[in-house]
DNA sequence: TCCGGCGATTGATCTGCATCAACAACATCT
DNA sequence: AGATGTTGTTGATGCAGATCAATCGCCGGA
């Protein structure tokens, strides 16, 4: 495992151009609140590998991600791994009122985030209740993404698994504008299965049958939706 | 399946005095606010089996629990469930942004609940930062449990799911104040099972091999933990 | 060009839990 | 008391996915 490497930040200059405003914590803000956050915030990158902060540890910031893809991740002491999720452009990290971090969180491939650190922004954040709600929004967007990967832990096959996680994650790709025939799947194999409680084998052998079935088409640079409704139905639980 | 039997409610009398007070919500408020709160809300019950809410039905209330026990379910179209969590008193239940219930709720046994008429208190909420400071705490802890319960369904044993869960369980019980030597476990084995990923069978043999190995003693009216450090260690996954 | 490492794939075998089945304990109704 | 339904327990068997193992493709470095 690479080591973290924080390169040094600078105030963020351009939160107005920013390509994660719109579905950022930020997008609750007019222009003059938002310099204020500016202000509090700076911009950090984090090469492939990296770890933003580990479970346990004292948090002291919290994060907006800019750029890149994170894996969110729960260990068992015997290393038994479980990815809570993914972190895409827009994802706000923390939580308010708990003081340390109740996951660990990876860099996959480079990324950028927004740094807050955790006092400036709950002290900016107390009284505008335009960014209290947008708070609660998104995590109850996160706390129903949680329930329905639950459903999926507890009560489907490693077809459906994966059928699921596939329709998942181009919904959130579209969401944030990077919807596209080909749909990059940045993770490893073992990220999906670590996402998924199943193996490595698994995973590649289900990816396998659905690309023998026709359902899909895998490719170096991602994957290619060909049998969309099938797809869907398996992630909804058809059949 | 019982049919929801609604009781007319009224409006709350005494939130002063409310057992569920100190973990609700509206633990944020002071003696005057409450009052105006109070004035939003009706209190409602319902006969054990009653369904409080359904997943995907258009949420026109929030409720916050005063007495009793509910489980929060999703349903896949085969009918496989998913028990999402189980509501104690002061769990808060709904969330603004979304339009719809993400889940559905029944009442386990006899549950009182204060319901809130959806828009009125949002309107009441939006610019009481205490309140919506509040709402985002409760939402972060309900986050954490849920990214918990996540390890649990994708990256443990059918022991350690069981042992898990009675921790929590007994957790749970004594934040709210009803920690005791008896644990009553108020759910059925098919509610366990569903929460757990398990079937009825796994759940029952795994109770019975928990008291064979002497770490705990199964009795009508709940569970006694007889080797809590043994059951510890089994739900931290050590062993 | 060869080598070594990493990730992915595929095959063979094993196993934890599901499934199928029978029955026990207990409550409710007639 | 006997009949019926509901919940929980236990046993026998089956299977989806884990585990163990071999191989392949690819990339970067010597």
């Amino acid at each position: 495992m690479k080591i973290s490497v924080l390169r040094e930040g600078t105030h963020c200059q351009s939160c107005h151009d920013c390509t994660a405003r719109g579905f950022a914590i930020c997008a609750a803000l007019d222009k003059t609140k938002l310099r204020e956050l500016a202000q509090l915030s700076r911009h950090v990158r984090f090469e492939s590998g990296a770890t933003v902060f580990a479970q346990a540890n004292i948090a002291t910031s919290f994060f907006s991600v800019h750029a890149g893809t994170l894996r969110l991740y729960k260990l068992l002491p015997d290393s038994r791994r479980q990815i809570v999720g993914f972190a895409l452009p827009g994802d706000f990290l923390g939580l308010p009122g708990l003081p340390q971090h109740e996951f660990s969180a990876d860099a996959i491939g480079r990324v950028t985030l927004c740094q807050f650190p955790k006092e400036s922004f709950a002290t900016f954040a107390e009284n505008r209740p335009q960014l209290l709600r947008r708070m609660i929004e998104l995590a109850g967007r996160e706390l129903a993404r949680a329930q329905e990967h639950m459903v999926l832990l507890g009560r489907r096959s490693a077809e459906e698994k994966i059928a699921s996680f596939l329709i998942g994650w181009r919904d959130r790709l579209s969401g944030i504008g990077r919807g596209g025939e080909i749909m990059p799947l940045p993770m490893k194999r073992l990220d999906i299965a670590d996402h998924l409680g199943l193996t490595i084998e698994t995973v590649s052998r289900t990816f396998s049958k659905l690309e023998r079935d026709g359902v899909i088409q895998s490719l170096a640079s991602g994957v290619v939706l060909l049998d969309t409704p099938r797809a869907e139905a398996l992630s909804a639980g058809i059949s």
